[in-house]
DNA sequence: AAAAAAG
C-alpha cells in the first residue's frame, strides 16, 4: 500500500516539476546539460516541434547515421530532469573530509595531487590502430568546457598523465579505445573527461526508443566495473569531474537496498556506474534501458571478459537494447590485458586505437617485491614478525598501512581472528561479508583505524587506497595477472611501497611468471626461486592462459609475424598501421606492464 | 578450486 503510493508520487512528482503546464512528455530528447535550464520551458511552448540542438553539437563519424537507424529525436526529455540539480551536494565540500580522512591521519596533504610525475618522465608508450590521434601534453590544448576545466582545477589536476595525454585526444576523436593503463595516475579521468565533455556537447545523434514503462531511464554512459567498492570509488571521481556540469552521475551495485538506487535513477541519469548483476536486475525490471547509451566503458576490462562475467557482460552488452558498436563509442581499460581476453574484446570496439601506457624501468621499480619460502603451517608466525617489524615503521603514532591477500572468504576470517587475538588490530573484507561490513571494512583500513586488511581478491584490483606501505601475498594466486594487480594496491601514485609473498610448493605453476616478472622489474630473485621457475618449465608450468606475452602492453592485431609476442614490446614512436613494428627489442619480453591497474 | 556478481 504505501510502497505504491510512494512509488506513484515518487514517479509523478518530477514529471510534473518538469512540463509543469504542458503534456506530459512522451518521447524522450536528448538536451545537453548546459541547456536543460532553457529547455524546460522552450519544450513547454514547442512541444510539436523538434528540439533545438545545441549550437556546437559536432557530427561524430560512429554516430552520424543513428538518427536514420533509430529515428529522428524527438521531444521529452526521458530523464525528466529539466535543469540542473539544485539538490547537488558538492563533492569538494568536505575537502578535508571523507576521501582525506586518511591523507589527515598522517598528516599529509590532498592526495590527490600526490601523484609524483617525475616517476612517469620516461614511460614508453604505444599506440597501434589506424590514424591515431595525437597526444596532448595539457589539458588546455583540450577544449573540455569551462566547467570541466573548473573541477579539473579544483582536483589539483595540473597536467595530464601519461594515460590522460594520450587517451582523452583519442575518445575525444570519437574513436574506441582498448588501453593498458594505471589508474593511480588518473585512469578514471580519462574515461570520464570525454564523457562528460561529449555528453555537455551532445555530441551524435540521440537514440529513439518506443515508449515503455514510464520509470524507465535512459542513460547517455555506461561504466562497468567487476567490484562493488570499486564501482562506488568511480562514482566518487566522476561526481567530482561532473560537478556543476549538469551531468549526474549515478552508481547502482548489489548488496544495497535497491530502492534508493532506484530513487537516484529517476532524478535523472546521464552515466551510470554499475556492477554486473545489479545492471541485469534493472534492466529486466525495465527500469533501465540502454538505448541511448553512446559512451560504453569498462574498467578492468579483462576481468569483465574473463569466464566469470563474460556471459553477463555479453547479455549487458550484445543481448539488451545498447546500440552497436560504431553507433556507441566503447573503452577498455586494464593494466593487464591476454591477448586472447583482446580477442574476446574485440567483438565490443569498431575500428579501435590500441593504447599501452607502459612500465619505465622506474615504475614498478617503486615496488620492492620479495619472495619468501614459507610452509603452510609457518605462515601465521611469518606474518606476525612481518606485522612486528612493521609497527616500527609507523608514522606518527599511526601503524603502516598492511594489505594481506589470502585466498579463500574461510581463511580471511580464519586470519583476521587469529590477528585480533594476537592483539593486531585487523579487519577483512570478502564477498560473503554484508555490503555494510565490506564498507565498513574498507573505510576503517583507510583511516588508519584498522591498519591491517584482509582481503580476498575482492580488494586485489583498481581500489585506491592511500597509504599502503605494504602488500602481502599470505596465499599467492594461481594466476600472475592477479598477483600484479594485488601488488599495484601500494606504490601509488609515484610511491615507494613493498611487496612480500610467501612461496611454497603449493605455488609451483606461479614460479615461472613470477621470477619472470620481478626480473624484468629489477627485483632480485632467490636463487631457489630461479631453480623453481627452471624445473617447472619441464613440467609445463606455464600459466594456462598463454605460452609467452600474457601481458597487456601488446596489440595482439600485430601478432603474426612474430611466433610468441612480446619481445618487440615497445615500439618507439606513435601511431602507424598494424604491421609496423618499430622492433624496440629490449627487455619488455613477455611483456611487464604497469604493476597499477 | 576460488573469487566476484542479483536476491
Amino acid at each position: 500500500m504505501l510502497n505504491s503510493w510512494a512509488d506513484l508520487a515518487a514517479n509523478s512528482a518530477p514529471e510534473n516539476a518538469g512540463t509543469s503546464n504542458s503534456t506530459a512528455p512522451s518521447r524522450p530528447v536528448y538536451v545537453p546539460p548546459h541547456l536543460r535550464n532553457r529547455a524546460a520551458s522552450a519544450s513547454a511552448s514547442a512541444e510539436s516541434s523538434p528540439a533545438p540542438l545545441p549550437p556546437n553539437v559536432s557530427t561524430n563519424n560512429n554516430n552520424n547515421n543513428a538518427g536514420s537507424r533509430w529515428g529522428a529525436p524527438r521531444n521529452g526529455w526521458g530523464n525528466r530532469n529539466g535543469g540542473w540539480d539544485r539538490r547537488e551536494v558538492n563533492p569538494f565540500g568536505d575537502q578535508e573530509g571523507a576521501a582525506e580522512e586518511g591523507a589527515a591521519a598522517f598528516g599529509e596533504q590532498q592526495e590527490n595531487t600526490g601523484i609524483n610525475f617525475d616517476a612517469y618522465e620516461d614511460i614508453p608508450v604505444e599506440t597501434s590502430g589506424e590514424n591515431v590521434p595525437p597526444p596532448v601534453n595539457t589539458f588546455a590544448e583540450i577544449d573540455l568546457g569551462e566547467a570541466l576545466n573548473q573541477n579539473i582545477r579544483r582536483c589539483k589536476y595540473v597536467k595530464p598523465t601519461p594515460v590522460q595525454r594520450h587517451a582523452i585526444p583519442i575518445s575525444l576523436g570519437g574513436r574506441d579505445l582498448m588501453a593498458c593503463a594505471q589508474t593511480g595516475s588518473g585512469k578514471t579521468a580519462a574515461f570520464c573527461f570525454p564523457i562528460i565533455s561529449g555528453i555537455m556537447r551532445g555530441q551524435g545523434q540521440p537514440l529513439q526508443r518506443p515508449p515503455r514503462g514510464v520509470r524507465t531511464v535512459y542513460p547517455l554512459a555506461l561504466v562497468l566495473s567487476p567490484t562493488r567498492e570499486l564501482s562506488m570509488q568511480i562514482h566518487d571521481e566522476a561526481r567530482k569531474f561532473s560537478y556543476q556540469t549538469g551531468v549526474r552521475v549515478v552508481v547502482a551495485y548489489g548488496g544495497a537496498p535497491i530502492n534508493q538506487q532506484l530513487r537516484e535513477l529517476e532524478r535523472g541519469v546521464d552515466i551510470l556506474v554499475a556492477t554486473p548483476g545489479r545492471l541485469v536486475d534493472l534492466l529486466e525490471r525495465a527500469r533501465v534501458s540502454l538505448q541511448m547509451i553512446r559512451y560504453l566503458a569498462l574498467d578492468e576490462a579483462d576481468r569483465m571478459l574473463d569466464m566469470g562475467f563474460e556471459p553477463q557482460i555479453r547479455k549487458i552488452v550484445e543481448q539488451m537494447d545498447m546500440p552497436p558498436p560504431g553507433a556507441r563509442q566503447t573503452m577498455l581499460f586494464s593494466a593487464t590485458f591476454p591477448k586472447e581476453i583482446q580477442r574476446l574484446a574485440s567483438d565490443f570496439l569498431s575500428n579501435y586505437v590500441f593504447l599501452a601506457v607502459g612500465r619505465v624501468g622506474s615504475s614498478t621499480d617503486l615496488i620492492v617485491q620479495r619472495v619468501e619460502y614459507v610452509q603452510e603451517s609457518d605462515k601465521r608466525s611469518h606474518l606476525m614478525d612481518l606485522l612486528h617489524a612493521q609497527r616500527a615503521n609507523g608514522v606518527q603514532g599511526k601503524q603502516a598501512l598492511t594489505l594481506v591477500f589470502v585466498e579463500t572468504k574461510k581463511g580471511a576470517d580464519a586470519l583476521e581472528h587469529w590477528l585480533c587475538r594476537n592483539s593486531f588490530p585487523a579487519t577483512t573484507i570478502h564477498g560473503d561479508r554484508t555490503q555494510q561490513e565490506r564498507e565498513l571494512a574498507l573505510r576503517s583500513f583507510k583511516t588508519g583505524n584498522t591498519p591491517i586488511l584482509v582481503a580476498t581478491d575482492v580488494a586485489a584490483r583498481g581500489l585506491d587506497i592511500p597509504h599502503v606501505a605494504h602488500v602481502v601475498n599470505f596465499d599467492l594466486p594461481n594466476d600472475i595477472d592477479d598477483y600484479v594487480h594485488r601488488i599495484g594496491r601500494t606504490g601509488r601514485a609515484g610511491k615507494k611501497g613493498l611487496a612480500t609473498a610467501f612461496f611454497n610448493d603449493n605455488n609451483a605453476s606461479l614460479a615461472r611468471s613470477l621470477a619472470d616478472l620481478m626480473q624484468e622489474a629489477n627485483q632480485e630473485v632467490p636463487d631457489w626461486l630461479s631453480r623453481y621457475a627452471a624445473r617447472s618449465s619441464y613440467g609445463g608450468g606455464r600459466n594456462r592462459r598463454s605460452g609467452g606475452s600474457r601481458f597487456g602492453g601488446r596489440d595482439f592485431r600485430r601478432e603474426g609475424s612474430f611466433g610468441r609476442g612480446g619481445s618487440d614490446y615497445y615500439s618507439t614512436g606513435n601511431s602507424g598501421g598494424y604491421g609496423s613494428s618499430g622492433g624496440y627489442g629490449g627487455g619488455y619480453g613477455p611483456g611487464v606492464t604497469s604493476a597499477w591497474d
